[in-house]
DNA sequence: TCCTATTGACTGTCTTGTCAATCAATAAAG
DNA sequence: CTTTATTGATTGACAAGACAGTCAATAGGA
């Protein structure tokens, strides 16, 4: 999504400069489609800077290496990961069921549950030496996720009476979710998001019978 | 594994030449490990031959390029996969219950769920150019698999009572697994191969409540 | 002897990162 | 209001290095 040449009524071109973040910010976005369309392996810096319709030095001026440019966008990616689930409990009701249900669904929310999106985390995934950045930087990301998620499952036990092994439950919704993203990515043709999120509440209305429903 | 230099009570040097399709063997587990060490982007023809002791001339004699070398790799984890599932079904008990148990469990046996093996596949999914690749050679097998498993879930409903949809039942026990290899993968210290299982069985459990019991 | 596997030097290509020159926008001066 | 610095973003040519793939020479087994 670029940032200027979408103002509605006024296609004037891009104006040739544009202030620091901005331009760094589309750069990230060029590099995760990069890597989408061409993966992790032949994304260069010359192709990152023709998808964002720039010069090659630009992305060095920026981010002074190209690590560093895959470690912002890796950064990037979780930073958004991030805002995306704490805004959905933000909004949800405050009953531990709503709770849940807002923290698997969010990971469907389009703003983080797009082709070019999975397709970036699947490559930092797979790429041996982008999992210790990402440990390090984020780590604590992903540790207050699974203890928020096992202390909703704690909940469940004290306030509605089920007896599953909090972060044995936590667990399994969390691969779940991953797994179906795993899915989005890899199957040809992709299922719908509707048939996604579907397949996550099967696996809730299976744990917590008398709180979740099935899709259909 | 290496090959020959672990026979044991001989532990003569290996023969400098070896037949063809050992050596195109070793190649590809060297090919495993170095992609499981240093990433598939930093997997090089050389890394590769170091890894195996052997000149990288000699990788080019048996692959032609690097690009064969990736793909005759991804195609021979796909077959080792293939065959680790069918004979695990095979092996056991002709009912519903135990076919599936059969098909969740071989996903953990030691011969194709290693850390090396793991990243590897991890690697292939990640890489957009790959995807296409798996699908034209193995796009079958997984069809097979699929299949195989949302016939015994049909089973489950038809001589067991439950009433899941058959082919959501078996995606989510199917992502279920995935996901868990995902965390083995991604996790830091990754859990045992016992509380994976325990996962898995745990969503089986949940969803044939009367036919798979949890772990612990 | 013949045949196949193996080696390692070599070549051409691609890629990263640098840098001096250029350009656009703003501020300051006339 | 026009003209002239100043600043910071942008470009493209370039150097240095890494890599894939080739090939002539060699070694080992039949």
């Amino acid at each position: 999504m670029t940032l200027i040449t979408e103002i509605p009524g006024r296609d004037q071109p891009p104006p040739r400069k544009l202030p620091r973040d901005e331009r760094r910010l589309q750069l990230i976005e060029a590099t995760i489609s990069t890597i989408a369309r061409k993966g992790y392996a032949r994304t260069t810096m010359s192709e990152v800077a023709r998808e964002a319709g720039l010069s090659h030095g630009l992305v060095n001026f920026h981010f002074q290496s190209k690590e560093n440019l895959l470690r912002e966008t890796l950064l990037f990616l979780a930073e958004e990961y991030r805002l995306n689930w704490v805004s959905a409990v933000a909004a949800a009701g405050p009953t531990a069921p709503e709770q849940i249900a807002a923290l698997l669904m969010a990971d469907f929310h389009p703003a983080v549950c797009t082709f070019d999106r999975l397709s970036a985390w699947c490559a930092f995934w797979g790429e041996a030496q982008s999992r210790p950045i990402y440990q390090e930087s984020c780590g604590a990301n992903d540790a207050d996720y699974n203890a928020y998620f096992e202390s909703l499952c704690a909940r469940m036990n004290a306030e509605l009476g089920y007896t599953g092994v909090p972060a044995r439950i936590a667990r399994v919704l969390r691969v779940t979710v991953e797994g179906v993203w795993l899915d989005m990515m890899t199957l040809k043709p992709p299922y719908s998001v509707e048939e996604a999120r579907a397949t996550v509440k099967t696996v809730a209305a299976a744990l917590y019978p008398g709180h979740f429903t099935n899709a259909d």
